[in-house]
DNA sequence: CTTAGTAGTTCCGCCCTGTGGAATCTATCG
DNA sequence: CGATAGATTCCACAGGGCGGAACTACTAAG
């Protein structure tokens, strides 16, 4: 429904991709519910299956159908892709440590924000925000770090596509108000979120930099009544910053000598 | 090249993940290289990766296309689509603790082998054989556990597919040999890996069962000078089983209860 | 044992749409 | 500025993706 066949796409391509996500959101599925669901015809809709099948993208149990575990290699591709995702691995890990908060390393791509590594501390926050889960860059605080350290024009072509849409009571909505918080944030090096993305929950973040700009943030969250006063305002972002800092050497020096390591079909 | 469009697959959706599969081995590559590399013209190409780039697959920084970071969120899924698969993790982390060694939990999907969690002990060993990994049942530890534990036929269907191909020295490339050695597993409970995949490597392994089936496998793996003598045979075993059996308890009880947390779009 | 019903699979002809070649546009470099 | 390489757009053709209908495989009920 949300999904547009804007321009003239490859509508074979979409179409696979609709029962993949059909697959995602309903699990286990019979080969009927998923063609009703998205209104093909049972003979087109077992052709894709089979083709998905064929690849190993799909896998079948009796007359369910569900995702395949292929895709765990390409999740895991996505993951790997810049080396410095993996670099800020142990960071997040030291900083769930260290807050016993949810600690969070989040990355752009097209215009969202992707959770790429989530780790929680001793008093963890209940699960769900997982790997790869997707938000928008305007209500979070990693978000917001990375938007700040974005070239405008960037910035407004992420706005166009997305918009300001209101996730909680305190989700910045209005354009000016957003430019005037990300100088706010570029200013102080750090960006917080208070309850804007969900009502309860706090986070701040700071933006992981190379050459000039923002790769991804490294961000902590936890529920507002514990993240207040300066552990929140000072303690937990100074922390942040010298994580940042020591991720953004270990980017800059290790950006030509990688070898990233061939991956073998 | 290994690819076969077998029967009659839907060519579109099969093209869509060769050049998919593309961008995963080279890495951030120009539209004419993945052209050039698939044997497609580049309007052919462009299409496609202006289809992929829409739906948020593949990414484009300048020039250069690269795998979508979206696939992060289908490999979360795939990893996650059965709980008892999130519940090996901890026994994995346990493990791989207790061992000092590299632990893995591997399941299986389309007769073959799939590494869905890994952890490296202190004393680990490089780095590589990552989550998603892929492996023939046939030459590997927890291949073996899950071979031993599922029906026969099952098996041969496996074998037929994807034949006993040798990794390294010790690999077991008779059928009958193998059958043999299934048996061995299922009378012990434990399955051996002594350098049948790799030169130089051992691994261990025990299956997970619920009703019956192997729904997977834990596994410790690490240097054959390393893995030997009591320790390999009896120590590790038995804490792999005593891990197993207590995952087994969990995975049975939690079966219906279970509320897949679910996944909006 | 038969019959009816449900779900999956295969078949088939239509015509939509995916395809490659050529033309156009864009950027980089000599 | 030309010249080249690469990306993008345009276009006509026919390959192949599509849905409807026929067929098969199971189950359940009578």
């Amino acid at each position: 429904m949300a999904d547009r066949n804007d321009t003239d796409a490859i509508q074979t391509t979409n179409t696979s991709f609709e029962i993949i996500h059909a697959l995602q959101e309903l699990g286990p599925a019979r080969l009927s519910a998923i063609a009703d669901r998205l209104g093909l015809a049972e003979s087109t809709t077992h052709r894709h299956l089979q083709t998905l099948s064929d690849l190993r993208y799909v896998s079948r149990d009796g007359d369910r159908y569900q995702i395949g575990l292929r895709f765990a290699r390409l999740g895991r591709a996505a993951q790997t892709r810049d080396p410095a995702y993996e670099m800020a691995k142990p960071h997040i890990q030291e900083l769930a440590e260290e807050t016993g908060e949810r600690a969070q390393f989040v990355v752009e791509d097209h215009g969202l924000g992707i959770y790429l590594h989530v780790e929680t501390g001793s008093r963890a926050v209940r699960v769900g925000f997982g790997v790869g889960r997707q938000i928008h860059l305007h209500s979070s605080s990693a978000g917001k770090a990375i938007l700040a350290h974005s070239p405008r024009e960037h910035v407004d072509d992420i706005l166009d596509q997305w918009g300001l849409p209101a996730h909680a009571t305190n989700t910045i909505t209005d354009r000016d108000a957003l430019y005037d918080e990300l100088e706010t944030v570029r200013e102080r090096g750090v960006a917080f979120n208070r309850e804007e993305h969900v009502d309860g929950l706090n986070g701040t973040a700071v933006p992981v930099k190379r050459d000039g700009r923002a790769v991804g943030a490294l961000a902590v969250a936890g529920p507002s009544h514990r993240l207040t006063g300066e552990w929140f305002e000072d303690e937990v972002p100074s922390m942040m910053l010298a994580a940042a800092n020591e991720l953004e050497l270990n980017v800059t020096y290790a950006s030509d000598a990688s070898a990233t390591d061939h991956i073998v079909e």
